[in-house]
DNA sequence: GCCAAACTGTCATTAGCTGACAAGTGGCGT
DNA sequence: ACGCCACTTGTCAGCTAATGACAGTTTGGC
C-alpha cells in the first residue's frame, strides 16, 4: 500500500513493536503484571513514548477490539439495504469474527487469541473493552437507525438493536470460556445470534 | 434493625460519611477532578482507610449499582413462578428503579440522580458500571437458569436473557442523556423492556 | 545545506493503590 | 476493674500509571 515518508513508516513500525512485545507480555505474565517500563524497554524507546502512542495501558491490549468494531460497521454498511436490520448486523459480526480467526483482513490470529484469554482472565480490561464498545455504539446505531429510517437519537430502538448486537458477542465470549478455549468464537457467536433472531420469531425460545 | 456493638456501627458511619462525601464532591467537581484525598479529609480520616473500605474510587461511585443489582434479583427470586422470564425480569428492573426515584427500601433518591449524571458524563465509570455488572450477570444468569429450567453453565440462554435485560437498562440511561435529566428513568426502563417484548412477538418492531 | 516540523528522551510531578508496622479502641472473660 | 485479644486506624514507604515541560535529534521540503 502507501509507503509514504520514511517517518510515517517508522511510526508503524514502532506502534507495531509496542502491540507485539505488549501481548507477548501479558500473554507471558498477565495484563496486571506487566508494566508500560517493560513493554518499552522490549521495543527499546522510552516510558514516555508509550504514552504517544497509547493513552493507557488498556488501549494496547483493546486497540484489536477496535479495529474490530471499525471493520464491522463498514461490513453492515456493505449489507444489502433490503435485509432485516439483525440479520444484517448477525452476519457481519460472524464475518469479523471469522476474519479474526482466519488472519484475514489484515487481522492477527494469534493476537486474536491472546485477547480472548486476556479478555476471559483480567475483569478489569474487559471492563475497559466496553468503554471501547460504548464509544462505539453511538456510531453503531447511527448506522442502524439510517438502516431503520428512524432518527437514532430521538427512537430508542437503534440502539437497542446495537447493544443487544453487543449482547450476543458477549455472551458467545461468556460461553467460549466455559468451554475451556477450544471452540471456534465464530461459531459461537452465529449461535447466540441465532438464539436472538429464533427468540424473536419463536419468542418460547426466550421467554419461558 | 441491628444494633449490634459500637464498633459494627462507628464502621458504618463511616462508610455512610465516605459515600456521602463522595457523592458530595464528584456533584460540584465531578468525577476525575476528586481526589481521594479530598473524599478522605472531608470524613477526617486516613487516605488509606479509605481503601479500606473501598478498593477503588470507582467502587464507591458504583456502590449503589451494586446495590440495586441485589436489590434486582432479590426482586426476581419473588415474582411468581409461572410469569415468563423476561415480565419478571422486566417488573423487578422497573420495580428497583422506582425504589431508587421514590427513596424506597432504603435506597437515597439524591443519591440516585447524582450517579445518573455521574454515568451519563463519565464514560470511564460506566464502563467500571459494566465491571460490576459483569461480575453479577453470572449470579443473574444462574437465577434466570433456575426460572428457565436450564443448566446456565452449558445453556447459553439464561446468559443472553441476563445480558439482555442489561441492555434494556443501558438503553434506558442512554435515552435519559437524550433528555437532559428530565424524564422518570423508570418509565424509560419500562419502555425499553416493552420495546424488546413488542419485539419478541411482534418481530417487525425491532427487526426491519 | 538549512529551517521548520515532527519525534523522542529526560526530568519532575500528581494520583491511585498496596504492604508493613505501630498505636489506639472496643469486646469479653476473669 | 483489670487485662488480654482482636479489630480498626494512622503513618510511612514505595510502586505503577499518567501527564506536562523542556531540550535534543531526526526527517522532509526548499
Amino acid at each position: 500500500m502507501t509507503a509514504a515518508g520514511l517517518r510515517e513508516r517508522k511510526k508503524q513500525r514502532t506502534r507495531c513493536a509496542l502491540i507485539d512485545s505488549a501481548f507477548a507480555l501479558f500473554r507471558r505474565k498477565g495484563f496486571d503484571a506487566t508494566t508500560i517500563d517493560e513493554i518499552a524497554e522490549a521495543v527499546d524507546v522510552s516510558p514516555r513514548t508509550f504514552f504517544r502512542y497509547f493513552t493507557s495501558k488498556e488501549e494496547v491490549a483493546l486497540s484489536l477490539v477496535d479495529e474490530q468494531l471499525g471493520v464491522l460497521m463498514g461490513l453492515l454498511a456493505e449489507r444489502p439495504a433490503d435485509e432485516p436490520v439483525l440479520t444484517a448486523l448477525h452476519r457481519a459480526a460472524v464475518d469479523v469474527v471469522r476474519a479474526c480467526e482466519s488472519g484475514a483482513n489484515g487481522f492477527d490470529a494469534e493476537h486474536y487469541e491472546s485477547m480472548q484469554e486476556l479478555l476471559a482472565t483480567s475483569p478489569a480490561l474487559a471492563a475497559h473493552s466496553m468503554e471501547v464498545g460504548s464509544a462505539r455504539v453511538a456510531e453503531l446505531s447511527r448506522l442502524i437507525g439510517v438502516r431503520m429510517g428512524v432518527d437514532h437519537l430521538t427512537d430508542p430502538r437503534p440502539h437497542l438493536v446495537a447493544s443487544i448486537g453487543i449482547c450476543a458477542v458477549q455472551t458467545a465470549v461468556n460461553s467460549w470460556r466455559g468451554t475451556d478455549g477450544h471452540a471456534k468464537s465464530s461459531e459461537l457467536v452465529d449461535r447466540a445470534f441465532q438464539l436472538i433472531t429464533e427468540g424473536i420469531n419463536y419468542p418460547s425460545v426466550l421467554t419461558p
